[in-house]
DNA sequence: CGGTTTTGACCAGCGC
DNA sequence: GCGCTGGTCAAAACCG
């Protein structure tokens, strides 16, 4: 069976991320730059009906995600993957020697097909050569992204096959079909003047960005993970109206764990957070909630820029679960009060994008070193959920939710028929009764 | 007190 | 070599 990925085979992709995301943003291929300054945050979603792209309908082969790969981040089990793909709001699409990318299927799609392969866990599947990149002549993997109509948020996979780079735009927004508009995203030449340091492993997720949602326009909010992460710089980037965002891992002294997080030029609503490095320590269970989470909600009004984005972050954190290093191995004593295993974290990764990058050079070298290619570690993750981190939910519904109901009812044209309660319906129908939204 | 964010300064890579 | 730009450092301030 032939994924729609497969059709994503462009030639002679050049660019980074901005490329990717300003195709998102606009919801054309190629669009020009966008206006400078800040986009409105009243802006709507990329108009999806201009944007689509049918997936296959015999996904039936897809099969659950068991971390068939290597992968440099295989401590870093993103709770943001972790979501999406137990949410339904990434499944795996394609069979399993042609698909070069993860999709996300709506989530009609794969409940029906995809159940009853899939009863509880990850309906995503990567193929192990498409995630590794070398990215030492194109910034960017190709990326294809993906409206599902269950989910309000436009998902970006990457095609990172050894043939020529391409960034491909895909929607899926409407429904099944059996016809797909692909969208390219045009290279930048320029694009390649952006500075690599030294040789380093970089994993790339395009998630919603809840400030955009919530009039905060100025300034970036980190969606949470459940890793705790300490903001060491910010800096203004030359052609984007938004800064980019330094964290590295608090939650152990000794990781190198890194991201960095900067809004779409094109599409505020969307965030780039860029991981660099791995974690060298277990899955925290419960993150400093002093990350962030004290300014949150002292912050002055006047000040929701930067303040936001600790806002953000702590919307997942509990003040009562300061994560350190006396607290990273409560696994087990948390353990005991875990909800089912399917319990999601509170957002979705859209996409991830893993890329080697190497010193830049200009021959194409692709090593498909199983070490380097992305591994989700799902069912390990959500059996880490922490209980507290559905009583943060709570405090979700500033932002992500109103984000979700934004995104489903307004802007974009979402499919009206798929509300963000049914979504979350799938959530919470589990077994846990504590949780609420 | 120990954690964070903020922000200006500094450093390093790259192109000209 | 110089300038531009991105990434990091570190001091100050803030918070519970």
């Amino acid at each position: 069976m032939c994924s729609v990925f497969e059709l994503l085979n462009m030639d002679n992709f050049q660019g980074d991320l901005t490329d990717v995301v300003r195709g998102i943003g606009s919801g054309h291929v190629s669009s020009p730059e966008p206006p400078e300054g800040p986009t409105p945050s009243s802006m709507s979603p990329p108009p999806t009906s201009d944007l689509h792209v049918d997936f296959p309908t015999a996904a039936a082969s897809v099969s659950c995600l068991t971390n068939p790969f290597g992968d440099p981040f295989v401590s870093m089990t993103d709770p943001l993957f972790h979501l999406a793909a137990n949410s339904g709001f990434l499944s795996g699409a394609g069979d399993n020697e042609s698909n070069n990318n993860f999709a996300i299927l709506p989530k009609g799609f794969e409940d029906d097909q995809l159940n009853s392969q899939c009863s509880v866990f990850p309906r995503i599947r990567i193929s192990q050569s498409n995630i590794i990149t070398d990215a030492s002549t194109c910034n960017s993997p190709a990326i294809a992204v993906s409206n599902a109509p269950t989910s309000p948020w436009g998902m970006i996979s990457v095609d990172t096959t050894n043939s020529p780079r391409n960034c491909v735009l895909v929607d899926n927004s409407n429904n099944m079909s059996s016809s797909s508009q692909i969208h390219q995203i045009s290279s930048s030449p320029q694009n390649l003047g952006i500075k690599r340091r030294k040789s380093q492993t970089k994993k790339v997720v395009c998630i919603p960005a809840p400030a955009a949602m919530n009039s905060r326009s100025s300034g970036e909010v980190v969606p949470s993970d459940l890793w705790a992460w300490r903001k060491y710089g910010q800096k203004p980037i030359k052609g984007s109206p938004y800064p980019r965002g330094y964290y590295r891992c608090s939650s152990s002294k000794g990781c190198s764990a890194r991201k960095q997080v900067e809004r779409s030029r094109t599409d505020p609503n969307m965030l780039v957070i860029t991981y660099t490095s791995e974690h060298n320590h277990p899955w925290p269970t419960q993150r400093n909630a002093l990350a962030g989470s004290t300014r949150s909600s002292s912050s002055s009004s006047s000040n929701l820029s930067s303040k936001s984005t600790t806002a953000t972050v702590a919307t997942t954190t509990s003040p009562s679960s300061r994560f350190s290093q006396n607290n990273i191995n409560k696994d087990e004593h948390n353990k005991s009060h875990l909800p089912s295993s399917s319990t999601p974290p509170p957002y979705a990764a859209e996409a991830v994008k893993e890329e080697k990058v190497e010193e830049r050079h200009d021959s194409m070298e692709f090593d498909n070193d199983v070490e380097d290619t992305y591994r989700p570690e799902l069912l390990p993750a959500f059996q880490h959920q922490p209980e507290d981190f559905f009583a943060d939910l709570d405090e979700l519904e500033g932002d992500s939710l109103d984000m979700l109901l934004n995104h489903s009812s307004g802007g974009g044209n979402m499919d009206n028929t798929t509300t963000i309660p049914d979504v979350f319906s799938d959530f919470f129908d589990d077994d846990d009764s504590s949780r609420s939204l």
